[in-house]
DNA sequence: TGGGGTTACGCAATCGTTTTCGTGTTGACA
DNA sequence: TGTCAACACGAAAACGATTGCGTAACCCCA
C-alpha cells in the first residue's frame, strides 16, 4: 500500500525544497526547465495530487457546496438534487448532503456541522418544523458569517438571501383552468394546511383560476390535510375525508390536488366509486413524479422542473461565491411551471 | 458581517497565547481555572467554533464519507443514502454526494475529485457502463492508496473490498415460489441482460424456483430487456416485447419482474388485454418502491430493505475507518428480502 | 576588478488547530 | 538560604500546500 505522496517527500527524493517542487509543478519559470521536468516526471511517476484540504486551508474555500433537504426519497428533493449536482460538478464543486427530515433540531445541527469551513455556501430548503416555529436564527448567523445562502422552493420571505421559486400560484391556476375549460363545474381542492407556504400559494391559484372563470369557492369542496410524519396515518385519514367528500358532494367531477400522492389516492378511491376518468371526473396534481407518468390512468401533472431549479440554485450560490455578482443584490428567480397532459383530463 | 473568529483573535484579545486558549477551550488543567473561565466565556460570547479544515488537514480525518451513485433520482438509491446518512450522522460523520450517472468517465472523475484529502472512505455501486468495460482500476488506486471502499448492490467480486449486496437470488426464488404456490403455472420473467449482475442473479433465482416446483423452464416466456439511456424509448420496446409475449403465450398466468416499472408496465398491459388481476393473472416485482406502494392494484413485491443496506454499509465502513475491526479483513453482508404481499398476488 | 543584472533556487510566513517541550515564577521544605 | 516540585503559560513544530522575498552564483560589461 502506497500512501498518498506530499510535496515534501518529492522534495526530499530528488533534494530539492518543497517550494522549488511547488513551483516546478506550477510550470513556474522561476524554476529552470531542467528542475522542471525532473519533478514533473517523478511527480507522474508517484501519481502526486494536491491535498485538498491543504489546498482548502490556504486558499479560504473548498469548492464544496451544502445542501440541506427535509428529506431525500422524494422524487422531487432528488431531481433538484440531481440538477444541483450537475451545475456544481461542471464548476469544479462538490455536493454534500444534510438531511433536516423536516426537523428544525437536525436543520440546525447539520447546519452548524457544515458552516465550520467545511463549505463555501449553501442551498437549502427549509423544513416544515422550522417553517411552523418560525425559528430562523441559524439563517441569519450563517448569512451574517459571511456565507452564502440560495432557498429553494420552501423559502422564507423575510430572509434576505437568493431565493429559487417555482411559481406555485400560477401553476395551481394552470391546472384548474384545465379543469374548468375541459368542463369541469364543481372542482374539489386537495391541500395541505395554509402555514406550509407552498400549499398557501397553490390554494390561493385555485381560488383565483375560480374567481376569474366566474365560479363561486365553496369550502365544502376543499380538504385540508393535516400532515403527519406518518404517512400511512395521513394518507389513511386523507382517504377517510376523501370518501366522506364524494359522498356528499355528488356533483364533484374535478379535483385538483397539491401533490401526487394526495391525487393518486383521490383518483384511487374515485374508481372504487365507479367513477369514470376522465369521462366524469377529472384529477390534476402539482408535482409531476414518477407516480403521476406510471399510475393507471396516467396523471395530468403541473410539472416544477426539479432539475432546472437545482441547476438555477447552483448558478447563483457558485455565481456569488466567484463574485461574478454583486454581494449585497439578492434576488428571487421564479421556475414557471408546465402543464403535463395525461389521461386523467379530458 | 463578523466574520468567524479564529485562537488566533481570542489570543491576541485576551493577551494571551494561541496555545493557552486552545488549552483552556479543552478545559486543560495544565491552564489556571481562571484563564480557562476567562477564555470559554469570549469563546462563547463569540461563538467560537473550531475551523474543520484545519482539524482535518492536523488529524489526517475529514469525517466524511464519499458516496457515488449511479443516478438519484431513484426510489432504491435515495432510500440507501438515506439509511447512510443517518448512520454517518449518528457516528458524527458527513456524508458527499457523487453521481456517475452510470458513466464510468464520471464514475472516475467523481473517484479521483473526492480521494485527494477531501474524505475518508468510499461507499459506492458500480455504474452499468464500469462493469461492461470491466475497468476497475480506480478501485485499486483507491484502495491501495488506504482508502477504505465499501460497496453495495452492485459490486465486483474480484476486488477486495467490504461489500454489502441483496440476497437477489434468494428474493427471486421467494418471489416466484409465492407464484407458483398461488397456482401459478406459467410464469414470464422479465430482466436484463446477464451483464447487469443483479439481472442475472434475479434469473437464477427465476430459475430455481422453477426447477424446485419441477416446472421446466421455457425460453420463450422470458424477456431480457436492452436497457437505454433514455428509459421512455426503453419502455416503449418493453411494452411492445410484453404485448407480443402475451399474445403468443395465451398461457401465461403469472409474471415476475426484475424491478418494479417492468412490473408496472406489464401490468397496464395486462389490464389493456382484460386481464383479471390476480385473479388470473399474479404479477411479482423485485424492488419495493413508491410505484408499487401506490399502483392501481398495489403491487406484490420484494423488498431489498434499502435504509438498511446504507446502514449496515456505513456502519462497515466507519467501523473500518475507526480500526474497530481488522483492517485486512473483508466482509459480503448479505441483506435478506422480504416479500410484501399486496394486491396483485392471491 | 568591481558593479549590475540574471538565473535558479531556498527560507519563511501563512491558513487554523493541536500538542510537546521548555521555562519563569512561585512556594515549601530542609 | 539553597533546592526542588508544582504551576501556568509560551514557543515551536506539525499537517500540506502556496508565494513573496532574499540571495548565492554566475555572466557581462565598463
Amino acid at each position: 500500500m502506497k500512501r498518498k505522496v506530499t510535496l515534501k517527500q518529492i522534495a526530499k527524493e530528488l533534494d530539492v525544497s518543497v517550494s522549488t517542487v511547488s513551483k516546478a509543478l506550477r510550470n513556474s519559470k522561476e524554476i529552470s526547465l531542467d528542475t522542471r521536468s525532473k519533478v514533473q516526471a517523478f511527480a507522474k511517476l508517484y501519481n502526486y495530487r494536491p491535498n485538498n484540504i491543504a489546498l482548502s486551508l490556504k486558499n479560504k474555500r473548498t469548492k464544496t457546496i451544502g445542501v440541506i433537504i427535509p428529506e431525500i426519497v422524494h422524487h422531487f428533493f432528488s431531481k433538484v438534487i440531481s440538477g444541483i449536482e450537475k451545475e456544481a460538478n461542471n464548476r469544479g464543486y462538490n455536493v454534500i448532503i444534510g438531511l433536516s427530515n423536516e426537523s428544525f433540531d437536525k436543520e440546525v445541527i447539520n447546519i452548524e456541522m457544515l458552516a465550520n469551513g467545511s463549505i463555501d455556501g449553501f442551498i437549502l430548503s427549509v423544513a416544515k418544523e422550522t417553517l411552523l416555529l418560525q425559528d430562523y436564527h441559524h439563517f441569519y448567523e450563517t448569512i451574517n458569517q459571511g456565507m452564502p445562502i440560495v432557498m429553494f422552493d420552501r423559502v422564507v420571505n423575510e430572509i434576505a438571501c437568493d431565493k429559487v421559486v417555482v411559481d406555485d400560484k400560477l401553476g395551481s391556476k394552470k391546472a384548474v383552468a384545465k379543469l374548468i375549460e375541459s368542463g369541469c363545474q364543481n372542482i374539489a381542492l386537495i391541500t395541505t394546511k395554509d402555514y406550509v407556504n407552498v400549499g398557501k400559494l397553490r390554494t390561493q391559484g385555485y381560488l383565483e383560476a375560480l374567481e376569474e372563470h366566474k365560479i363561486d369557492p365553496k369550502a365544502s369542496l376543499i380538504i385540508k390535510v393535516e400532515e403527519n410524519k406518518d404517512k400511512e396515518i395521513e394518507i389513511e385519514t386523507l382517504e377517510k375525508e376523501i370518501s366522506a367528500l364524494l359522498d356528499k358532494e355528488k356533483s364533484i367531477d374535478g379535483i385538483f390536488a397539491v401533490n401526487e400522492l394526495y391525487a393518486i389516492t383521490a383518483m384511487k378511491i374515485a374508481i372504487n366509486k365507479g367513477y369514470k376518468i376522465p369521462e366524469n371526473m377529472s384529477i390534476v396534481a402539482f408535482t409531476d413524479g414518477v407516480l403521476s407518468k406510471h399510475a393507471i390512468p396516467s396523471l395530468s401533472t403541473i410539472s416544477q422542473h426539479a432539475v432546472e431549479m437545482g441547476a438555477k440554485s447552483a448558478t447563483m450560490l457558485i455565481d456569488k461565491l466567484e463574485e461574478l455578482v454583486d454581494e449585497e443584490k439578492y434576488q428571487t428567480e421564479v421556475i414557471s411551471t408546465t402543464l403535463i397532459e395525461r389521461d386523467t383530463t379530458r
